[in-house]
DNA sequence: TTCAAATTAGAGTCATCACTCAAATATCGA
DNA sequence: TCGATATTTGAGTGATGACTCTAATTTGAA
């Protein structure tokens, strides 16, 4: 992978490969599948990448990095400034959106690698939301704080899952109603 | 099938393919694998189901229905109790919780019947729900009431997935907090 | 006890899976 | 332009997928 043609045929096969995770799962993911898609053949796909398993790996880093974005912001964002974010993922990459909850369910089951990779990513991500809720109410004690970004975020991954299923499902929506523990009246 | 060994040997099979979807995903949910867990050849597997679909198939059914027990009490439930009842799927029956988490992701890509029923039953539940808190909160108006409900229904879906993946996950409290609307001080 | 029908056994079919390989071709630094 | 090396081609490998078929065995109603 020295050339100009190199890097695009990997591109193109990353391309295929993220499109097809969120369209058709795990399960559809075939080298025939993502080859065909990215019209490339599979010696092709094997002089760039060692297996299958390596292709989604790259693809799945993508999408658990962009879910948590401007990392050296972190220590700084607001709660809201959190879930606006997670909004724009779920609906500006939706792509890796898809790929980001297929890898969730499917993808940890049987590979302890990323299953490991997740729940470490999960910890990150509730650790980071419990920091804002401590940033604006530092009246919480630490304990119930963060069992409040769990629930948040288990929550907002639900919001998620729904909206892979159902496009016209408003996650926005949804999302900032969460947030704003509007969910019934006190 | 109208000897007691045929109806033992369905059960057998149908245990197994409840087991391994919510273990290994549809992914790892093949003829041989049901077979050998059940202690059955593929003669006997295809004496008493059509095709390895008819059999998943009957499981999600299964997983669909449990979500929403004793329908004979729709129209009198509190939120509360459809909560709690949610808690008891997911920690008690948490096989067909698996089932169903699996199913929503990864069965509703390719198979356009399984998602047709998953929306369905998605639906009915929203519903439900809302049906709940006009109830108990006569005086939110109806598009609040059903986007409240659609919300509830989500994110307990969320609070699901992550049970799931992480059997140490807490499902019954962050349900609780959720319904109490204590994600986030007001 | 008999026997038609249900069930099980288990080898076999065909398609598709991930992956390989040797030969042909394209690329680009020197 | 040359030539070492990257890239592409595309047929081919063995393993495994869902599913079938025939023969043997078991079942239970009459």
């Amino acid at each position: 992978m020295r050339y100009k043609a190199g890097l695009e045929t990997r591109d193109r096969i990353l391309d295929a490969t993220r499109r097809l995770i969120a369209e058709a799962g795990l399960e559809g993911t075939t080298i025939k599948a993502i080859c065909d898609r990215a019209e490339v053949l599979p010696g092709s796909f094997y002089n760039l990448f060692d297996s299958k398993e390596q292709a989604i790996v790259t693809v799945v880093r993508e999408a658990i990095e962009a879910v948590d974005p401007d990392p050296e912001h972190l220590g700084k964002d607001t709660l809201a400034a959190l879930v606006e974010a997670y909004i724009v993922f779920i609906t500006e990459q939706s792509d890796l959106a898809g790929v980001y909850i297929a890898i969730a369910v499917s993808g940890t089951r049987n590979n302890p690698d990323l299953r490991e990779r997740f729940l470490r990513h999960h910890e990150r991500r509730v650790t980071r939301f419990a920091a804002a809720i401590e940033r604006e109410h530092p009246e919480i004690e630490a304990g119930a704080r963060s069992r409040r970004a769990e629930t948040l975020v288990s929550a907002l991954n639900g919001i998620a899952l729904h909206r892979v299923l159902d496009p016209r499902f408003d996650a926005a929506a949804h999302s900032r109603a969460l947030l704003n523990g509007a969910l019934i009246p006190l």
